[in-house]
DNA sequence: GCTTTGTAGATTGTCAACAATCTGCAACAT
DNA sequence: ATGTTGCAGATTGTTGACAATCTACAAAGC
């Protein structure tokens, strides 16, 4: 034989261009810029901008954007042009909806195949949302909400379901970002639920870890309804308040 | 004002090229070829081919690459070209599993949102499954069998659902081009299922009839199970003999 | 004043050419 | 015989150029 097998460790570059294509770089960090807001649903992305941009030309762009496109993250409007997708309520509504059927399987197989390990890891995940919610902290609680979710979808060792749900969640995502952002959830009963969650997985009682979940997404749904219910009434949400005081 | 909207109909190729796209045709020619089984699980995809063979360049086969891979209908191996996907036993499983998931929640649905007219529509399809369940014949009966969930999932009315399970539904059709389409299967107790489901749907009972499909879907995964190992018993499937006798 | 028409610039859709990589086979050495 | 080395052809990855389409704005007509 003539090597091993190189550990990815120093000269990564090499092994990174190796694997990798352009195609898939560009998609990985148009997704990631998507997600993290730097581009906003509704913007138009303009090929010769994000391949100057990024260094590449406009061929890997364009492939990359059918990607994102089957992934419904942009939508493409022949000879206009391609805008990062917005959704609307409806449309959200119907996520919730897909979403707590798959949360429900989730808990099922999750109380099932759950380790000793992984039970210790969601319970240290909802005792620092218990910390975040204490002070109210949105912006730590978020991202331990998203992860202990994703973590319950991982241990259900399904990774189609893991595939799917995780879709959901980016499209969820990026209707978070178009509303501005104003999901003050109601931490306590938010972080109440994910306790009862883990203690049904611990349990391994699969059926009330279904419910448990398949509850916990459907009042997600309910928040977010009269978190918008609320606004309607007010007048349009002040867009930028970056005033420095 | 000018004029009204072109009804669609005569000159329908200047409409059809005004809004369509070389690569979103392309991309429907292959999706197709894959699914009703021209190309097969394993076979490779060279650009040059498809390209020539539908009078197009590269560039739009290449995207239409990228699309079928995020759909979950091809790999891509850097530098060595892209094949159709091979479904293993363990992931036909796993998408069993999800399916089972979806078709719950779309029988709470549709229990609550189907029409008079969508259920009769529901009854004529398992008259006609029934006729060709008696008749053993598969090729009448695998078309049925697909038409009726997914006009299930249609009436659920919620269109994430639908793609999730649409997409479940084209990698398990992917896995049975693979596997012979050996899938015998049992039409009596398959045709009574479905007939309780709509039943069930009937009687506004979404519970019920998410139950119903939820086993219905396990008793799938179970015939697909046995008749794998029936198999494995045998001999292997005699794939090619390479000793030259 | 308002709508329509025409033109210039920008952007997308498609194609053909070039560079990098892989595959298969033959020649060679052990 | 077995395994290695080195081409030659084929295939993919990427780029730049050209044609078709759209957008914006100004000029002309009512």
């Amino acid at each position: 034989m003539t090597k091993a097998a190189a550990p990815a460790g120093p000269h990564s570059a090499i092994e990174l261009l190796r694997s990798q294509s352009l195609t898939s770089l560009v998609q990985q960090e148009l997704e990631r810029r998507i997600l993290a807001g730097g581009i906003l649903p509704g913007d138009k992305l303009v090929e010769q901008d994000v391949a100057t941009e990024l260094n590449v030309s406009r061929g890997p762009v364009r492939e990359t954007f059918r990607a994102l496109e089957q992934a419904g993250l942009v939508v493409t409007e022949k000879n206009r042009g391609v805008f990062v997708r917005k959704i609307s309520l409806q449309e959200a509504d119907e996520i919730y909806e897909v979403r707590a059927g798959l949360d429900e399987l989730i808990g099922r197989l999750a109380a099932e195949r759950a380790t000793p390990a992984d039970l210790a890891e969601l319970r240290t995940l909802v005792a620092e949302m218990r910390v975040a919610g204490k002070a109210k902290d949105v912006n730590a609680y978020y991202p331990l909400n998203i992860r202990f979710h994703d973590r319950l979808a991982q241990i259900a060792g399904n990774g189609t379901l893991l595939a799917a749900y995780r879709r959901l969640i980016n499209e969820l995502h990026l209707y978070r970002r178009q509303t501005l952002e104003r999901g003050a959830d109601s931490f306590h009963t938010s972080t109440r639920q994910h306790a009862d969650i883990v203690d049904a997985v611990a349990s391994r009682d699969g059926v009330r870890a279904g419910e448990c979940l398949y509850q916990h997404a459907v009042k997600s749904r309910s928040r977010l309804h009269e978190a918008l219910e609320r606004d309607e009434t007010l007048p349009p949400p002040a867009l930028v308040r970056e005033t420095t005081p």
